[in-house]
DNA sequence: TATTTTAGATAGCAATACTATCAATAAATA
DNA sequence: TATTTATTGATAGTATTGCTATCTAAAATA
């Protein structure tokens, strides 16, 4: 028995639920090829569509535009992300131990999810990564915040939050310290793939070094000694 | 006498050296109003001719493309900040000093500087903040690279990343360190302003909190005691 | 069987991202 | 002073993008 992965997604984010047709399936799936393919500024519906074997018109029916896109991926992506640290951490009580666990899940490469049909996670992460900052860094961010398009983002800064403050209450930046190592986790991987003398870390190198820094970095900051 | 700073930049950049026309200067210092008040997305080189009271065509001679634009806006500004850090720390000769006034230097507000006549820094400095990582996360980074379009942007986590070493020559990561700080101090920034809930900053306060944020996690991982 | 949902096909339109050409004017130089 | 050169303005045009509308056929559901 296969357990299907259902992330609950924020309706506003699309005109029709692509989880509920084939060829909504389709459009998540060959977006995320296409944006890992040709970056978010050459993605287009047209190409999409013609990826797929469908019509632009089609794509419009269920996304208003690609923005709304790209959204609707990262916030998967967040959501599913914050499932598999349940997951892995349900079962740790040392907050400590926890919190070294949720950086390395943060900052490793992932795998195709098999429970995930439709989804191919490594490939969203490599989206997530290079494309994901652009969901917020616009002027009409303050309204797509009202309608919630951020929460799978922000519940997981939470849950990274609180976990800082388990290992130390007294620490007064959890939820900054959170998002750092959130955005962190993600921009020196980029980094290190494009831009390496802004990092420590050569390209040969996997990210277990990623980890490391920001390891040092966390545990530093809120003074507890993980060794 | 008043000395008109001049920042050196790639000229790869333009086609045509906006510093050397006055629609040259009208070109950059528009974009800049309009880039902040549309968003880079929304902004269009018809609309920023418009605003001067030029045509399309006249922005094209200099510049091919409004990215190229947003490279050339980023770059000025992190040569001038260069300029800035140097100006301000030349004098201090105890490293830790020196770091707590870069980071200060990266994460305050910013002030018009007198000294560039059609160029406003205060505006300038949310455009990065806002826009600033559209530059290099594009499928053409490698490219760009290549043609040292990052500079500027290199050349500062570079001596910031020096003056890490200085504080301490043992410390394993210090262009890493370097990018999350000129990072974070402005996402932190960005998410104080747009996403509170990331942050632990309330939006009345002002960025001396973000300079508090960043010192600790600074000096923390680099273990050296600032107080 | 009737009816609602879904998808394919085609058309069209305003805006965007450019390129090209030509004339007018101003500045530099012969 | 005459003349080349550089700069700008004006206009046109084209391919692509972003999006809406409509109509039909097929598939799912009542």
């Amino acid at each position: 028995m296969s357990l299907e992965i259902k992330i609950k997604m924020n309706e506003s984010l699309f005109l029709k639920n692509p989880e509920n047709s084939d060829l909504g399936k389709n459009i998540v799936q060959h977006a995320i090829q296409l944006i890992h393919l040709k970056g978010f500024e050459a993605f287009t519906f047209k190409k999409l569509a013609f990826s797929i074997g469908t019509t632009e018109a089609g794509i419009y029916r269920y996304f208003e535009n690609k923005h709304k896109l790209l959204v609707y991926l990262t916030s998967w992506y967040w959501g599913w992300l914050e499932f598999k640290i349940d997951y892995h951490t349900n079962n740790i009580s040392n907050p400590v131990v926890k919190l070294k666990k949720v950086i390395s899940l943060l900052a490793k490469t992932v795998e195709d999810d098999k429970n995930t049909s439709h989804i191919d996670e490594g490939i969203l992460h490599q989206i997530v990564i290079s494309e994901g900052s652009k969901s917020y860094l616009t002027k009409h961010v303050g309204k797509d915040n009202k309608q919630k398009f951020f929460k799978p983002y922000k519940d997981l800064c939470n849950i990274v939050g609180k976990i800082i403050l388990e290992c130390n209450k007294k620490y007064k930046y959890p939820k900054s310290l959170a998002s750092t190592i959130i955005e962190m986790a993600h921009l020196q991987n980029f980094f290190m793939n494009n831009l390496p003398s802004l990092t420590d870390f050569s390209k040969q190198k996997d990210e277990s070094e990623i980890v490391s820094f920001l390891t040092e970095m966390v545990f530093s900051s809120i003074h507890i000694n993980q060794k």
